[in-house]
DNA sequence: CGTATTTGACCCGCGC
DNA sequence: GCGCGGGTCAAATACG
């Protein structure tokens, strides 16, 4: 009895360690598969920054060499040190790397060695505010509105190190200043005035991107049966950007301003890829104003050509439709968001579209849908090489089909065009560097993506509301710069979930929404994440 | 009652 | 100078 029992219990407990062999088995295989995964993502992260941390300094480095020969030129022309060269100078340096202006007037001082050593500190610390910062746009502005107001070097170094480590009050007092500055440049007013149109298949009167909307106005514009109605941010009182919409199952909502306050989570996606969009027009239009004329607006197209998008030529094509923006005497630029669910293929597909009555260049961005679940290192591997993007054509069919009928026809060179056009590897690194170090907020987009992929995606850099459930809305944003040298490549893709599944897409998450691939995209992996989405206004 | 939206009027720039 | 169109204002209205 007492060895039955012996033998059932040692039976038992056998049993009892048989199954838990076997579930350990089970646990350990399980948990070296989690394991191995993490290894491997962390590792891909870590290659990742490194990547990032060596194309910024690479990038840095080279627009150092641009701008010393520049300095030079001027000491040349200019031999006295103070006066109006320096502060522009500094000012450049300010708007374009978004840091306290003291910081290059140091590093022009410096010896060459110590500055290199001083930038990779810089890089290193600039990295890690990247992903940490989202207002290094309006660090950037503030500090370059500083300089134009107060040349001081201590000052502005100063408050622009308090506001960075004090997470920044805000509206700074400076910022405030300088909106009331009557005296803002041109480049305040153009950042100002630069709008960015964003199409989108949406059925809602407006898109939810986050902000709070006010209409305060609606037209009925000519040539277009649909309304135009106004918005305005009323996240602050004085904020100045703007939207415009036309309720049409393409929703065309276009940004005009930038935001002077911070902005919701919810909010930054919509409002980095605009700002994001608005500062490379611009960046790329500003580089046509001092001095060189027509010659630096076809530079800038070259440029585009070498990021083998699309440009058209002013001589053969007319402007697509572009609401607001074909008269308006102020750049534009249009994030094409409208999708074709059939289609992963990545996007990229940027062409002037310089009004014939338009002083200014019009640049549109086409940003391929792709399925959600349609990891974005298959966009990388099948679609990016290296600036080679390929054009989906049902894409635009699918956006044309919604009632422009007039961009057909103005859409199809484009589509010939693009895979004739070659990719000038120089032309590209130039407009990539432009991009990355003109303009911050782009690097707020990198940084809210790799937040997001560094933090699982617990918050949401973007969120895209999709209300129409009938219609299994189904968009993404990919944002995409690759380099054909394989230098430089970076990946932004927001995405939300269809519709359809949009129910309980709050907190939900699945995989990660926005990624970006720095380096060679068919080596680096990427993840996906899910975006939770806000409500709108 | 407070807030948001609607809508007609007004202003302004541009082209003829 | 005039007309047109885009953009804004503000009173009226709707809504919670």
């Amino acid at each position: 009895m007492a060895e039955d029992k012996i033998s059932d219990d040692s039976v038992s407990h056998h049993a009892v360690e048989c199954s838990k062999e076997a579930f350990k088995d089970d646990d350990v295989e399980s948990a070296k598969a989690e394991m191995s995964e993490v290894r491997e993502e962390n590792a891909r992260l870590k290659t990742l920054l490194e990547k990032i941390e060596m194309d910024y300094k690479s990038l840095q480095m080279r627009f150092v060499d641009i701008c010393q020969p520049e300095a030079n030129k001027k000491s040349d022309h200019d031999p006295p040190p103070s006066g109006n060269g320096q502060i522009e100078e500094l000012e450049l340096v300010s708007l374009c790397l978004g840091r306290s202006p003291s910081d290059p007037k140091k590093n022009n001082n410096d010896s060459s060695s110590s500055f290199k050593n001083r930038k990779e500190d810089e890089n290193l610390k600039e990295g890690l505010k990247l992903g940490l910062d989202f207002n290094c746009f309006q660090d950037c502005k503030s500090d370059a509105i500083d300089l134009s107001t107060d040349p001081s070097p201590d000052n502005s170094a100063l408050e622009s190190k308090e506001e960075e480590a004090a997470g920044e009050t805000w509206p700074p007092s400076k910022v405030l200043k300088a909106m009331r500055n009557e005296d803002d440049d041109l480049s305040q007013a153009s950042i100002k005035r630069a709008r960015v149109s964003v199409r989108a298949r949406c059925d809602t009167p407006t898109m939810s991107d986050g902000c709070q909307w006010r209409k305060y106005g609606q037209k009925i514009a000519k040539g277009n049966p649909c309304p135009r109605a106004y918005y305005r941010c009323t996240v602050a009182p004085s904020c100045p950007v703007q939207r415009c919409a036309e309720d049409t199952s393409i929703l065309i909502t276009t940004y005009e301003g930038t935001h002077n306050h911070p902005l919701p989570v919810s909010a930054t996606a919509m409002a980095s890829a605009t700002a994001a969009a608005a500062s490379m027009l611009l960046s790329g239009s500003s580089s046509s104003e001092p001095g060189l004329g027509p010659a630096a607006t076809t530079n800038l197209r070259s440029n585009l050509h070498g990021l083998n998008v699309n440009l058209s030529d002013n001589s053969k094509y007319h402007p697509y439709y572009l609401p607001n923006s074909s008269s308006s005497p102020f750049p534009s630029i249009t994030l094409d968001l409208t999708t074709n669910p059939s289609t992963s293929s990545a996007q990229f597909n940027m062409f002037s579209s310089t009004s014939l009555q338009s002083r200014l260049p019009s640049t549109s961005f086409s940003f391929s849908p792709s399925q959600t679940h349609v990891p974005p290192a298959l966009w990388s591997n099948n679609n990016l090489n290296y600036g080679a993007i390929s054009y989906n054509k049902n894409q635009m069919i699918s956006t044309i089909s919604s009632g422009r009928t007039s961009q057909e026809h103005l859409y199809q060179p484009f589509k010939q065009k693009n895979y004739q056009a070659p990719a000038s590897q120089q032309a590209l690194t130039e407009t990539l560097t432009k991009a990355i170090t003109s303009d911050p907020s782009f690097r707020s987009v990198i940084a809210a993506a790799i937040t997001t992929m560094v933090g699982g995606g617990g918050a949401t850099p973007a969120n895209i509301k999709v209300e129409n459930l009938g219609k299994k809305l189904k968009w993404d944003e990919q944002m995409t710069v690759t380099s054909s040298n394989g230098c430089t490549s970076s990946f932004l893709s927001q995405s939300s979930s269809s519709a359809s599944q949009s129910v309980n897409l709050r907190k939900q998450r699945t995989q990660p929404a926005f990624s970006v691939s720095i380096g060679a995209p068919s080596a680096t992996p990427v993840d996906d994440i899910d975006q939770t989405n806000s409500g709108e206004p």
